[in-house]
DNA sequence: AAGGCGATGTTTTTT
DNA sequence: ACATCGCCTT
């Protein structure tokens, strides 16, 4: 399944028989309460649901759809329903398919707005001058064409990075502008030449027959705006519409929703004015505040009553939100009773800060007099920006807690992954030059500067692709020295991959020989990517070329790895010794293993565009680390909130750029992260931490005094710190003050000249005699494979020798990253790394 | 052509 | 601190 599963859609198929819904009762009416219940029954015309955090959004919404569906106001084809995010679209699928039974296989318009968007522009392309096969771009390939025009402009990409022109551009495109409609007041923007980059660059888009992210929308926009006969075509086809998370919408997706609903009103749209955390890519919180103006008639349903947290946790909230003004008003409540006060706790600093969260963890998994035990998969640990999880995965890595890290690079986004994406888009179609650009030499193939420049001024001359222009300059001989036999055998490879891709796109029961006629000697090809135990994989992928996966899933699988062999790219990470290496081949070999779920290559490349999210499974009980941003929509039954520091949170930039709008943007954060809490949640702030290097001290967030002090139990700073004489010298200075911080943190006991010599001690001899004995115990039990001077490979800091052995854990000293204590089965030796690269 | 070295700018993130 | 980038050297 490619995910672009576009028949179903428009040849109307209706798996389902109307009577036959109307005649099945609705348990699911029963389940909710009757706020809930009056969003679920109100399905004709407009209707705002304001549904606050944890109020049974997704299950009023997924209820909704089975209504539409039971009482035959709709057929599965006739509803649109919109999310952000393609994990919140299978979500819903996942959850109407439950209620109903198996009655859902036909929602062909539930989706992102990109994935419906692509869906409606494929049909429609030459309308705005497309092919039906256009392909689309990602951020990289942006930037990399914008790069170009600004240098053939002949402005300086110094002072005018192309960075700054996506954004621009990616601004206007959110705001619906084309290149025509940016108004005048912004026409100084980008040195005075915006407009017309913008322009070129749409031309350039034109030619490609590509487009970003924002023309899918735009470009629908564009078509139903000009042509009413194929706007009116939808709004008849899309009877009933719901969106998710309207409060995160754009002035594009705001009139591409409007145009889809003004014949027939039916849209029900879902949000949170308090949840809006996305004004800087372009979300408009007026849209949602302003519904009830733009659909008049509308019916306002609020869900308030919150099954998720404690009163505590929704008093505080509630306390920090109140601040914003112009919301629409919630009011949440709960019938839970009792539950924990929200925790406040101030740090010397940012390490502390990370000790001391990381012993609370193992804390609460143990269990404590007020906690039973609680999985790490509970817990969460919820930054303002990601750069504040490197205090956390450096501190549970030393004492050896499991966590994993949501978000942070893209999987589809890393250089390997897009590299190897390139070289597949290459055998797919070995005309698409961007493609060409990015791995013509990589791995090197002796093209310097001089050598693309030949290219590029014979594609321009013959107007030929990249790939033509090359293959046309080594029939001349144009090539110099290394570069003259690589080339042509960069060029032949790319030949006969495309041969069998297009092979396989032709007959999806191509057989395996035809890899191997094609390509002499594939059997022993892709040696990147076979197990190590290469005895028996014969026979396993015999077996499963038999049973789970079809015949014809085995050949692109296959052909993938051979690229990625043949073109000498899997050798570069192998040869690697840097600490990414074998990461990097990791992410490899998923790329290929995620290929099998498609039918071929091209298929594979197109959902890849769209689906870039790699939530993986994980067997292992982990703590979760995030930004509040990724954290929207998640919950945890315990939630710790770092960094609650004036300057971070809330960010100095966010306020010095969109100044109160953007403190309440950050003020919803607060509330986001606070309301991600089900049982526990703590907040916590340093005084002083290193900020690119420096030491800053900063002040506890104005959020802080936000918190309404009865529903706030302040900690005591741990003193733990440096053998327990930390603890009677800050009790000293306790007691008297007024304000929650002031409580929770006293800053003069902290700075006194006694506190940093106390400090300064401690970190010399960090907790050296408890230790040495405590290690005595262990090495009886737990004995170390390693020795002295071992040289071991750790995933996250490279290779290193051993100088220290404590118990079960080592002191290494890595090549790159310094001494650092880890403990032992987190290495493996060097060698052993040597030998298997994952 | 390719590797090394100093200047540079650092939120949040989806599609 | 740190990674990325462009320039400079070999």
């Amino acid at each position: 399944m490619t995910g672009f599963d576009e028949s179903d859609a428009f040849e109307a198929a209706v798996p389902l028989s109307r009577r036959a819904m109307a005649a099945r009762p609705a348990p699911y009416l029963d389940d909710l309460n009757p706020a809930q219940r009056a969003a679920v029954e109100a399905l004709d015309g407009p209707v705002l649901m304001l549904a606050g955090a944890g109020t049974g959004k997704t299950k009023a919404l997924t209820a909704r759809i089975a209504h539409l569906l039971t009482t035959a106001r709709a057929r599965p084809n006739e509803i649109l329903a919109v999310t952000f995010t393609n994990k919140a679209a299978r979500e819903m699928k996942e959850r109407v398919g439950r209620l109903l039974g198996e009655a859902v296989e036909g929602m062909p318009w539930m989706g992102t707005f990109h994935s419906i968007s692509v869906k409606i522009l494929r049909r429609h392309a030459e309308l705005v001058g497309l092919k039906s096969n256009f392909t689309i771009l990602d951020t990289d390939d942006q930037i990399r064409l914008m790069k170009q025009l600004i240098v053939a402009a002949n402005i300086d990409e110094k002072r005018w990075p192309a960075r700054m022109l996506a954004g621009l551009i990616d601004g206007w495109k959110n705001r619906a502008l084309t290149p025509q409609k940016v108004p005048n007041s912004e026409a100084a923007a980008f040195n005075h030449r915006g407009t017309e980059l913008y322009e070129q660059y749409q031309e350039r888009l034109k030619t490609l027959n590509a487009v970003d992210f924002g023309d899918l929308l735009l470009h629908v926009l564009t078509i139903f705006q000009a042509h009413p006969d194929v706007l009116a075509q939808y709004q008849r086809w899309l009877r009933y519409i719901l969106v998710d998370e309207y409060q995160d919408t754009n002035v594009a997706q705001y009139l591409w929703l409007r145009l889809l609903a003004q014949a027939h009103h039916n849209i029900c749209c879902v949000g949170d004015d308090d949840q809006s955390i996305y004004g800087w890519r372009g979300a408009e919180v007026g849209n949602i505040l302003r519904f009830e103006k733009d659909f008049p008639g509308a019916k306002v349903i609020r869900l308030e009553q919150n099954y998720r947290s404690t009163p505590h946790i929704l008093a505080a909230a509630s306390g920090v939100i109140s601040a914003n003004a112009g919301r629409l008003g919630k009011t949440l409540w709960t019938e839970v009773e009792d539950g924990h006060k929200v925790r406040l706790i101030g740090h010397w600093d940012g390490e502390e800060e990370a000790r001391w969260i990381g012993e609370e963890v193992e804390r609460l998994q143990k269990g404590t007099r007020d906690f039973k035990r609680m999985s790490l998969n509970d817990m969460a640990i919820l930054v303002r920006a990601s750069h504040q999880m490197r205090a956390f995965e450096d501190r549970f890595l030393t004492i050896g807690l499991p966590y994993r890290v949501i978000g942070g690079p893209r999987f589809y986004e890393r250089l390997e992954v897009r590299d190897a994406m390139a070289y597949f888009r290459l055998a797919v179609n070995p005309d698409d030059n961007l493609a060409f650009e990015r791995v013509v030499n990589t791995p090197k193939r002796g093209l310097g500067e001089k050598g693309m420049q030949e290219i590029y001024q014979t594609a321009r001359a013959g107007r030929l692709s990249l790939f033509d222009a090359a293959r046309l300059m080594t029939v001349r001989g144009e090539f110099k020295g290394k570069a003259a036999n690589a080339v042509r055998s960069f060029l032949d490879a790319i030949d006969r991959w495309n041969e069998v891709a297009s092979s396989r796109r032709r007959s999806a029961a191509a057989d395996v020989t035809d890899v191997r006629r094609i390509v002499p000697g594939s059997d022993e090809a892709f040696t990147a990517f076979e197990p190590e135990e290469t005895v028996d994989a014969g026979s396993a992928s015999d077996e499963q070329a038999l049973s789970d996966a079809p015949a014809s899933d085995y050949d692109h699988v296959r052909l993938a790895e051979l690229i990625l062999d043949e073109s000498g790219y899997a050798a570069i990470w192998q040869q690697d010794k840097t600490p990414e290496a074998p990461g990097r081949l990791e992410n490899l070999k998923s790329l290929i293993e995620g290929l099998e779920e498609f039918d071929n290559l091209q298929g594979f490349l197109e959902h890849v565009a769209l689906i870039m999210d790699n939530d993986s499974v994980d067997a292992v009980e982990k703590v979760s680390i995030m930004t509040l941003h990724a954290a929207k929509g998640l919950e945890f039954p315990a939630v710790f909130l770092p960094g609650w520091e004036d300057g971070l949170f809330p960010s100095q930039r966010s306020m010095d750029e969109s100044g109160l709008k953007g403190l309440e943007e950050e003020r919803r954060l607060a509330y986001v992260g606070i309301t991600r809490a089900e049982k526990l949640c703590t907040i916590s702030f340093a005084a002083n931490r290193r900020v690119y290097g420096q030491w800053q001290s900063a002040l506890p967030s104005r959020f802080i005094d936000e918190l309404p002090a009865d529903h706030v139990e302040v900690l005591t700073p741990p003193g733990l710190y440096g053998g327990g004489f930390g603890a009677a010298g800050m009790a000293a200075g306790f007691g008297g003050g007024s304000t929650i911080e002031q409580k929770a943190m006293k800053a003069d006991v902290y700075n006194s000249p006694g506190w940093k010599r106390m400090q300064a001690r401690g970190a010399d001899r960090p907790m050296a005699q408890p230790q040495e004995a405590r290690n005595m115990v262990i090495d009886a039990t737990a004995v170390s494979s390693f020795v002295l001077d071992d040289r071991v490979f750790h995933q996250k800091f490279g290779y290193g020798t051993v100088v220290g052995i404590e118990g079960d854990k080592l002191d290494v000293a890595f090549d790159k990253a310094g001494v650092k204590k880890i403990v032992a089965r987190f290495v493996v030796s060097a060698a052993q790394a040597d030998d298997v690269p994952f």
